[in-house]
DNA sequence: CGCGTAATTGACTTTTGTCAAGGCCGGTGG
DNA sequence: CCACCGGCCTTGACAAAAGTCAATTACGCG
């Protein structure tokens, strides 16, 4: 169940048959099912494990006094969600399930025992947490300096491309299961605002958005008028390096604390 | 002389004398200094070490096409700047130094000895890089969901806890060596409307701000109107439960990959 | 004292938000 | 099969927040 998890992780670098059935096997001993609008952990808990996305979409977020809430970041499948693990006392944020939502639970001592063993995960687990930040820093980038047009334009393009990464795409489409509040909530925009910058994309054909179906028909266009640079993403396979030997004996220290 | 890092780092555990001289030795071979403006490290660089601010104030930055620049987030004195070391093959963004800057690299062959040998500097430190993952989500928060003037009571809010913990305020004062248009590149604002907020905040008397020195009389009235909320910072001694004993034997992943 | 950077101010424009009403559409129950 | 319901999307009119431009002032530093 964890293809994409794998595939993902693959971007970096190759995976040995050892590593990628490891891989399986954590992610397959404890499952949990959630609805949309779920949440899967709530600020103030205390998280004892990580999640992986399996199927559906989650993000990650918070809410103010004032009520107003803002996404932080969207999970899709193949993604972890919490890899405080065991350092704080408590989540300083919540993450809710989108979309109905499987995920495996992996906990602590399981990603410890997959990292001791097979130290291509533990580099790629690395990657995968550094890529995370790489996107948080590019979110900062583009509530602060992007008009509400290039938000929502440089989001969709990050959300295809990702999803495009876990082989979730067709072609030039791809299912974006969120509200237009969710945007809003999450480029820092109003619900209204997001409505007719939705309009101008689809008036300038950059987009085609028809219930949940996203279609991009030309990516390099989106991504130019966005101010898009892929780079954030580190697709580009910057593990290969360690491809040609065998198993990496280097030190490699471990993704999970504790 | 990283007094910073080390008082940091002890907000979140006890540090035995072995684990402050190991930090002290690392943080002293070698050093570097940079002029104001001048950059620690420019996107698309490869970065060999970590570097960790000893004196002055840097920032993480990124330049759109269009020539608009967002300050990713401040680095003060006890700040470690990249742990991306080696794993991604290139820097997706710039630091810069925003007052001469004096600092120490340290490899990371000499991060992996120190964690080897001090598995209670390996938990300080990944609780360090946590807390600068938060501090990334609240700032999406804050440009995603904050008026202006709660951006800028934010910010000043967060520098104020941040310079407080490593102990460089003096009562309710501390050094802001930043312009307004430093401030603004931070918050997604302009200049000239950063000028505004910074008059407001003075006339309801929230900060007396002249020069570079910044006062803040009463920070839970600023923190209040701010909607800060100071959990994210995780300063409350989360790892006070592994002061009693000795030397922590436990499992304790390495927080530099490779 | 003079230069250059940074801060300030005013007038005006643009972007985005708010409020409120109405439309679409899928699902459900009679 | 159809009417109704609720969530989501859409639209218009207006208001508020923030940006831009341009000129002026303050201030630190050599």
């Amino acid at each position: 169940m964890p293809q994409q998890l794998i595939r993902k992780l693959e971007q970096f670098t190759r995976l040995s048959g050892a590593d990628r059935r490891a891989i399986w096997d954590v992610a397959s001993r404890k499952g949990r099912f959630l609805g949309a609008h779920q949440d899967i952990i709530r600020e103030g808990d205390k998280s004892e494990h990580v999640n992986l996305i399996l199927d559906g979409w989650a993000c990650r977020y918070k809410t103010l006094e004032n009520g107003r809430r803002q996404i932080i970041s969207f999970f899709v499948p193949g993604d972890l969600c919490d890899p405080h693990v065991c350092v704080f006392r408590e989540m300083d944020h919540s993450i809710g399930a989108i979309t109905p939502v499987r995920l495996a639970e992996i906990s602590r001592d399981q990603l410890l025992d997959l990292t001791e063993a097979h130290p291509r995960v533990t580099q790629a687990l690395w990657w995968e947490m550094l890529v995370t930040a790489a996107v948080q820093r590019e979110w900062t980038v583009n509530l602060g300096q992007r008009t509400g047009r290039e938000r929502i334009g440089h989001l969709l393009c990050e959300l295809f491309i990702r999803l495009r990464a876990v082989g979730l795409t067709d072609g030039d489409s791809c299912l974006l299961p969120v509200t237009q509040v969710d945007l809003g909530d999450a480029t820092g925009l109003s619900n209204v605002h997001v409505n007719r910058v939705l309009q101008e994309l689809r008036a300038d054909g950059q987009i085609v958005l028809k219930g949940r179906q996203l279609t991009i028909p030309d990516l390099e266009t989106l991504q130019a008028v966005s101010l898009f640079n892929v780079n954030y993403l580190h697709l580009d396979r910057e593990g290969r390096h360690l491809d040609a030997n065998g198993p990496d004996t280097a030190r490699a220290g471990c993704p999970v604390p504790q």
